[in-house]
RNA sequence: CGGGAUGUGGCGCAGUUUGGUUAGCGCGCAGCGUUCGGGACGCUGAGGCCCCGGGUUCAAAUCCCGGCAUCCCGACCA
């Protein structure tokens, strides 16, 4: 491609409404163009970045038994209603309305449009496993789109949905997929991580995300460094603390403190630390007052107290559930209220010493609350988020935290889907049973965001070669001198040469000054540049520069050709 | 949805507090000339519903009211 008819122009500053690099280097490379909140024009250099993304996706895919496929963007509202995700997805879903007055809505996934196919055609055990899979554009009406590509509410996804006969078939097409999605971050580029996830409003059991590591990721994950454990803190889990016994101590004491319903500000008035206090903190799950008990310096993982009281509600405690039930001292609670259902303790309240509480009484605290003696919870599990140190729930090294962006989710679904829409089949005994689902998600679009957000630096991007627009940018130089003509014609031949040879290349053929072309060349980011100019075009050679690198060397001119084309 | 901010040629911004000639600067764009290996320089020029709708005023980019859009923080989220 010729640049002086290539449909781009660059811009030297940053746009104004970016704020992280791979959105800023986005719009100045001339890949995109923002046309509505979180909705982006693909101009000729994003356009192939993209296809390139979405082509090593659908080798992957292709390789792994899936079949590709082209599910409607528009869908009868009533499949959703079907499923029950009409109001579980909301205001996140854009609908739109036909001349008829009927319903639709613009994919945000597809699983009721997929499970429908597949129950319409295949109804024998004979015929499964199967799976099939799309890239087309998903939308969401994101409460904040944000960081350009990253959460946008039209994106290009890759989603895949297996069906088998039980569950050690969805078991071996969930690890075919997860070998696949391996394989595509690591084609790509991408540093990641394959997480243990929650699995949110898509339903079902296991579950995990592939985390492209980045400090602007959206997601914190935990990870250990001694074993292959790793969680989104959503999920993260630390090694439970065994029982103990608390050598014995004073008898409970209850003692004055007004106005403290903070945590620090007991500890400060008892000349204690913040880890020797309990929290109590008030849930209601399903109409029901549940304490959930951590210690003073730890946060409740509230996605782990709902995993432990699913399949009922649990909702924090509000203002207006404690003005409504002024029996419940807020910010005085203890583990020993009588107004509890349940108390669910986190493991490590188990630690060998005595509590301060909550006295269950305003401006009241106990101490010397022990273990056994004074409270006994429900239930132990682990409640508290994870924080950097604790130790790993597999082998008990330190786990570490780091952020990244979400670039794939794989779920085990299970039969939620095939029984809400009829996706069953017959076994060879002819006994009926719903097939067992799984699905896979990649954000082919956020991939580039994510490769460009792991793969630049001062002077623009530096495209990993799988996913460049072009190979090889390529320079001239003409200068102005006497072989300015000689230098354009060995240019031109190079350039005509290489596209021969079938590969991609970035002519600059402009008419501009020698800064603008090198400054352009590192801003768009081809794995390769070649410079021909008058100087080095005498002594018979050309430069190479590795974009990643910045390291250059010079290829004589008639080999040129044979050594950029790896002959 | 709560909090904060912004909206002025294609892009980045000034001007708004204190209303007043012809709305200005940089980049980009067009023409001419000089220059030609890391975003060159000079001259000339084109390009503006000053987000939209009302209102106040002799006069509104500027003040008032209403709306819309965009961005940031939070909540939420495959």
């Amino acid at each position: 491609m010729r640049m002086s008819s290539l449909f781009l122009r660059t811009l030297r500053d940053d746009p104004a409404d970016a704020e992280v690099t791979s959105h800023k280097l986005m719009v100045r490379a001339g890949l995109i163009r923002r046309v509505a909140s979180g909705i982006y024009s693909w101009l000729p250099l994003g356009n192939r970045a993209l296809r390139n993304v979405a082509q090593i996706v659908r080798e992957e895919m292709d390789d792994a038994g899936a079949q590709e496929v082209t599910l409607p963007i528009a869908q009868p509202l009533d499949l959703w209603k079907q499923s029950g995700r009409d109001d579980a997805y909301g205001q996140m879903m854009f609908r739109v309305k036909d001349r008829k007055d009927n319903w639709y809505a613009m994919a945000p996934t597809a699983e009721e449009v997929v499970t429908t196919l597949v129950a319409g055609e295949y109804s024998s055990y004979r015929d499964l496993p199967v799976n099939l899979y799309q890239i087309n554009w998903k939308y969401r009406d994101e409460l904040r789109p944000r960081f350009g590509l990253l959460r946008a509410r039209e994106f290009l996804m890759k989603d895949a949905y297996s069906f088998d006969a039980d569950l050690a078939g969805l078991q071996a097409s969930y690890d075919l997929m997860f070998h696949a999605y391996s394989q595509v971050f690591s084609r790509c580029g991408l540093t990641f991580r394959a997480v243990k996830a929650q699995s949110g409003e898509i339903g079902g059991d296991t579950s995990q995300e592939f985390m492209a590591v980045a400090a602007i990721g959206e997601d914190a994950f935990v990870w250990c460094e001694q074993c292959d454990y790793a969680a989104n803190t959503e999920a993260a889990t630390r090694r439970p603390t065994p029982e103990q016994v608390v050598p014995d101590q004073p008898p409970r004491e209850v003692v004055h403190t007004p106005a403290m319903p903070g945590i620090d500000a007991v500890a400060d008035h008892l000349g204690t630390t913040p880890d020797l206090l309990m929290k109590s903190i008030a849930f209601d799950v399903d109409g029901e007052l549940v304490l959930v008990l951590v210690p003073g310096d730890r946060e409740v993982n509230e996605y782990a107290v709902a995993g432990i009281c699913a399949p009922a509600k649990v909702r924090l405690y509000t203002d207006a559930d404690f003005d409504g039930h002024p029996e419940i001292p807020k910010g005085y609670i203890g583990p020993d209220f009588a107004g509890a259902a349940r108390t669910l303790a986190d493991s490590s309240l188990r630690a060998p010493h005595a509590w301060v509480t909550g006295a269950n009484e305003a401006d009241h605290h106990a101490r010397n609350m022990v273990l056994g003696r004074d409270f006994t919870p429900t239930a132990w599990n682990e409640i508290v988020q994870v924080e950097a140190g604790d130790k790993c729930s597999s082998c008990g090294s330190p786990l570490r935290i780091d952020r990244g962006i979400e670039v794939g989710h794989v779920f085990q679904l299970g039969d939620k889907y095939s029984r809400a829409l009829g996706a069953v089949y017959t076994d060879d005994a002819g006994a009926e049973h719903p097939m067992v689902m799984g699905c896979y998600g990649i954000g082919v679009s956020r991939i580039l965001s994510a490769v460009i957000e792991e793969h630049h630096d001062d002077g623009g991007i530096c495209w990993p070669a799988a996913i460049a627009p072009y190979q090889v940018h390529l320079v001239v130089i003409p200068g102005r001198g006497d072989n300015s003509a000689e230098v354009s014609a060995a240019a031109e031949q190079l350039y005509s040469d290489l596209r021969a040879r079938e590969i991609d290349v970035l002519f600059d053929d402009r008419d501009v000054s020698p800064g603008v072309k090198f400054a352009d060349a590192d801003l768009l980011g081809m794995p390769v540049q070649v410079t021909i100019g008058a100087k080095g075009l005498a002594r018979g050679v050309v430069e190479r520069k590795i974009r990643a690198t910045g390291d250059r060397d010079e290829l004589a001119l008639d080999v040129a050709l044979d050594a950029l084309t790896g002959h």
